[in-house]
DNA sequence: TGGATTATGTGACTCATAGTCCGTTGACTT
DNA sequence: AAGTCAACGGACTATGAGTCACATAATCCA
């Protein structure tokens, strides 16, 4: 799968696995609610602080986040 | 460590394992030589997608590149 | 039924910065 | 001296960050 496209549903899988809503994680990660619903469906190149920002406020960490066979 | 300083490091780890050269390593990634530069030394706030080239150059699984416990 | 609320998606926009391309410098090597 | 490598700077263009108004669909409940 494509890359932006991997990471969004990376992000999606989790965020629903903990039951928080978009707008939740937004506020978490100190983001915009539009923002995280663009990087979940693959429209956004997203950077690497955004990336931190998000798995902080998903409560998991990089390395995990990206240990998924997604990102083989 | 600061996450832009962190991944630079981390690619930099990698490269020199490697024996690569900056330019080189650009080369492979169809980056620019400088940007690799600033990118190792923690200054650019680097996207998704360019981290994915940069790992392919690098012949690295991303999943692998951030099992590093610097990203814990 | 209909209106209120919640959750998500989209297009368009501004602005800061990502990223390129030119060249220079200094350290190190042969 | 000449070559390689890393770092840096200026000027430039491309693009990501961040936000907004608005739309859609689902659910709940009077």
């Amino acid at each position: 799968m494509e890359i932006k496209k991997a990471l969004g549903a990376r992000i999606r899988e989790i965020r629903n696995s903990k039951e928080l809503s978009q707008e939740y994680l937004a506020y978490l990660a100190d983001l915009d609610r539009t923002y995280i619903t663009s990087v979940e469906n693959g429209k956004r190149n997203i950077s690497i602080v955004n990336i931190q920002k998000i798995c902080k406020a998903l409560g998991m960490p990089m390395s995990k986040f990206f240990s998924a066979k997604d990102f083989n």
